[in-house]
DNA sequence: GTCTATACCTAGATAGAC
DNA sequence: GTCTATCTAGGTATAGAC
């Protein structure tokens, strides 16, 4: 369902600052459900960050899980998260850790993922659907992704696409979780790289291919 | 207490009462926070699962914080997680699958688990504390089994153990958000058995060691 | 569009009869 | 030990003045 678009969003005085107001409520809702998840947040919270009453904010989203999926589609377009498709310029591995260095940057960005999948394995979680979808969708990128470099020989033979394609989903929110518990203690952006090495075989030059060369090239 | 004499059931009865109540209202509420998470259950739901009122389940649980604790360590003594020291007749590997099927089999376990987890890196969560330490302690644990096989050869060259751990536990539980969102489409075991396959090197014959692997001081 | 006021519900926890 | 009744607090959502 799409949020509701005001019916005479005719010229710029109204429309300007409804659309601001939105804004401010899904920067705030991200903040509050980051930080308590969606069943321990209250609409009262995110208003109050918002700088609004709590029935204004429900002016702009008619019910908290009307928020709930708007901020994930807002996370979305924030992110890249589902909605870039993969740059034929960039590699596979680049491409991963480059989104792996960003969001652990972004603060909330990891809390408000990890805490709204588990909350969605519930039953009746509003945010259920998005997040099957979300991985239906992945499995499926990764999958393509990995099949056409496995076509090219770099895949380490014996590695599975689709099963490649899951794990490294599952890798990459494992490892977040633990990052976020302890953050000294985990390398992120290391662990996925490690797994990239494994699966992943450098690209040979034709002209040097060996048959002697070792599978793994230690990346700096 | 006095050492008066009471009712008959005062010996035997009561304790066993008791133990068996309190047992009753770890099942119900495992049940109930595996379904609807921590925040998402009330003591309500949880009593009228274990057949008594909201204020007995108090008696013998005197917070709902107190109950979900003691949820998650009974947990632990059922799944063994945390508790089992590692079988040194058992390989890393059947130990890990063994374990992932026992909990795909058991209805809730990974639900539970799933949930809280993600619950638990919200701010003021009263399962923070033990999902930190659940993870540093799994981390040391399986780096040091890592290590010990690195010290036989058994581990693939560039592997490092405490990178390899913490990507074992990580996509071990991605993976099972993965399946509890789409039991179908995903094959825990299969992503788990394909990781450590990747990771480890099958035990070595020493008398068919050929001159390409290189068989370190073999230890033991 | 924004607010106050409030309806209506449910929560966790307590008091005290039995 | 168990319950009913209740306290206190907070939740989502609605009504309606301005």
């Amino acid at each position: 369902m799409s949020t509701k678009e005001g019916p005479q969003t005719s010229r710029r005085g109204p429309y300007a600052k409804s659309a601001e107001r939105r804004r401010a409520i899904l920067t705030a809702a991200h903040a509050v459900f980051a930080a308590h998840g969606y069943r321990g947040s209250s609409l009262q919270d995110v208003a109050n960050h918002a700088g609004m009453s709590q029935t204004s904010l429900l002016h702009y989203f008619p019910s908290k899980s009307d928020l709930l999926l708007a901020v994930l589609n807002w996370r979305d377009s924030i992110t890249g998260d589902g909605t870039a498709p993969p740059d034929p310029e960039e590699s596979l591995s680049d491409a991963v850790l480059r989104q792996a260095r960003f969001n652990e940057d972004v603060p909330g960005v990891l809390e408000l993922y990890t805490v709204l999948c588990g909350e969605a394995v519930t039953e009746g979680h509003p945010g259920r659907d998005y997040f099957t979808q979300r991985f239906e969708r992945l499995r499926r990128s990764y999958a393509r992704q990995l099949a056409q470099l496995a076509g090219e020989g770099r895949l380490r033979p014996g590695v599975d696409p689709d099963t490649a394609a899951a794990s490294l989903i599952a890798l990459w929110d494992g490892i977040q979780t633990q990052w976020l518990l302890a953050p000294g203690s985990v390398d992120m952006a290391g662990c996925l790289r490690a797994y990239l090495d494994l699966v992943l075989l450098p690209e040979e030059d034709p002209e040097r291919a060996s048959a002697g060369a070792l599978p793994l090239a230690p990346l700096g």
